[in-house]
DNA sequence: GTGAAAGCGCTAACAC
DNA sequence: GTGTTAGCGCTTTCAC
């Protein structure tokens, strides 16, 4: 009684079935206007019929593009680059490609194996979140024809379209914030990867330092050993920044590269009994889900993850029907500096013993 | 001075270069014993200097597969559903396979689509997560002869593979927890998701109170509204149940069906000094990255992403390769209670005024 | 060991 | 309008 799975229903088919050419069934599903309408009424009725899909396969052989796309990511455990899943699929699975997905994991030889993959694949373009120590083998990509569009970090020397985040602007307004507030003595707390986005906040953080006449000590910017514990590796910063501030002299107010870091820091903070902004005052980086709910809500600079996704998918598609060499376009999103409790507008002096502030923007907390 | 990218090249331009047919160009490259190795050699260096790459639409079109596997999830912002597209698409390509991706954000009319997208693409097989609402369209798949794997949330009327977590007896777990606390009057406070996991939350709560001898009043299990606010949609959550227990008389204990409820109750009780546990201890569900760094710890279960993950593609990959009729394994993979501050072995019936405890397990934090 | 022939399922070009 | 032919790039017979 168990009936294997026939195979799956082609177009001839259809096509003996009705006593038609495949051609004639290929043009009656195809919206020509070069088949009956009686026909077109019975191909599509015995199409229904028996289920019949159309093989993407053939279809993409025949036509030189598979209608797929490649989303090359380091990390999707990171919620920066979980929403840009979300929105990056969103927008090419309107477009009507399909989504190749590769994670890298923040290792170049992974890259290269996915660089491979998608070459294989014959995908019409990618979106490409890169690892940023090597790019021969995205050069070899994009002159196999393949369009790249780089998200988050760019590699410049390819003149590929890009569409980022101006974390050099997020970093510069949340350690200015802090130095409005009060701040003269600041530590800049980063993550240890190679990579232009700590980069670029680092930046950030030198020409706040420097618009307020204040100096950088050699020691006021300081990253993060972070080990990575498997392929898996969630983001293990709380418990490292935790470590590594345990030995670190406090200043006056602490900027990090990212919320996790911040979250290490009030542990941290907490248990040693100084209060937050009180004795110290922290910015953190992302705004993920959690930093408005903290007992201290986090002033943080929240990241346009769906915008920048979605830019991303709508250069490229741009890329795909021009064909030509139009200039590479880089774009640099702004990013929004929350102000939360954890670096409030005016810094009070009085020890800030009570935490019974109502939660802030309880309608924008959108993505 | 512009190249145009030249057309892929194939075993054609392999073969009229050194003078062979396209067949012997094929098995030179494909490990076949049937070609001499001076040929083989030509062959591989030829290949190598023109950067020929196999082009796997034609090659899937002839053998029938695609070497391809989808994967459907409802939202990659979920931490535990971004695990699990890190271990699934880890293990997917360690076989050697590609990875589509599509999301269906909880909607069934995505997930339809989403199914036809699956035959067209012709994957040879898919892991899902499905929202359960309907389920005909899986059938169709499925009858085409495309495997499925459930994950998370079983659809029982197909027979098909499933792996996912014993949510009730996390729940139960917790909800003993806290009663052998000393709590009496607890609180469930649930997803209003129209899905498994949350029914099986509710009867883990049930059962652990019957098992205590503890009546379950009707307004003890509640669900939190949670609206939908767009497509991308992150965990609202933490504000919903913010807003949602501030109507609540306030129990002993309350279970959370997710991390990000208990963060929004653990910031109400703050706000209103009440002390956790003292006043009201708390468990949440899914140990977030953030859990352990709360100000007040957070007790919850602590989900096995990986291992659901890579339990998932290994079952996929058995049904591929043994095509019989085998019956369908259904594996529940027991998730742990990891027991920290906010619900504490021995409930203190100190005010538990400080909150100075080290961060716990700083080395077991695993995923 | 190598080549010729056939075909995977589909679409584009050309006849009629 | 519809059918015939050809071919996308590759692999598997089956000769030689």
């Amino acid at each position: 009684m168990t009936e294997g799975p026939r195979p799956r229903p082609t177009l001839r088919d259809i096509a003996t079935a009705l006593g038609l050419s495949v051609n004639t069934v290929s043009r009656a599903l195809g919206d020509k206007d070069s088949v009956s309408a009686s026909t077109r009424a019975a191909v599509q009725a015995e199409a229904a019929r028996i289920g019949y899909v159309p093989n993407t396969l053939a279809r993409s052989l025949v036509l030189g593009s598979a209608m797929t796309l490649g989303l090359v990511i380091t990390n999707p455990s990171n919620p920066f680059y979980a929403q840009l899943i979300s929105s990056i699929e969103l927008r090419v699975r309107a477009q009507g490609y399909s989504l190749l997905l590769l994670v890298t994991d923040e290792s170049v030889e992974n890259e290269q194996r996915a660089t491979e993959a998608l070459r294989r694949s014959a995908v019409d373009g990618a979106v490409v979140v890169p690892v940023q120590a090597e790019w021969d083998h995205w050069r070899r990509v994009r002159d196999s024809g393949i369009p790249l569009v780089f998200v988050n970090r760019d590699v410049p020397e390819l003149d590929c379209d890009m569409v980022g985040v101006d974390y050099e602007r997020g970093s510069y307004e949340a350690t200015s914030h802090l130095i409005a507030g009060g701040a003269r003595r600041l530590l800049l707390l980063e993550e240890d990867l190679p990579i232009t986005t700590t980069a670029d906040r680092i930046t950030g953080f030198r020409r706040a330092m420097a618009d307020a006449g204040l100096a950088v000590p050699d020691d006021s910017v300081r990253t993060v050993p972070t080990r990575r514990y498997d392929s898996l590796a969630l983001p293990w910063q709380p418990e490292e920044a935790y470590r590594f501030a345990q030995s670190l002299e406090l200043p006056d107010a602490i900027v990090t590269g990212n919320d996790y870091f911040a979250l290490g820091l009030l542990r941290l903070l907490a248990e040693r009994g100084l209060d937050v902004p009180g004795d110290v005052a922290i910015t953190g980086y992302g705004d993920h889900p959690y930093a408005a709910y903290l007992q201290t809500p986090l002033t943080t600079v929240r990241l346009p993850a769906a915008e920048v996704g979605s830019t991303a998918v709508d250069l490229l598609m741009q890329r795909l029907k021009a064909s030509g060499a139009e200039r590479p376009r880089k774009t640099l999103i702004r990013p929004e500096l929350v102000i939360r409790a954890s670096a409030p507008i005016a810094r009070p002096s009085q020890p800030t013993a009570e935490s019974g502030s109502p939660p802030e923007e309880p309608a924008m907390h959108r993505l």
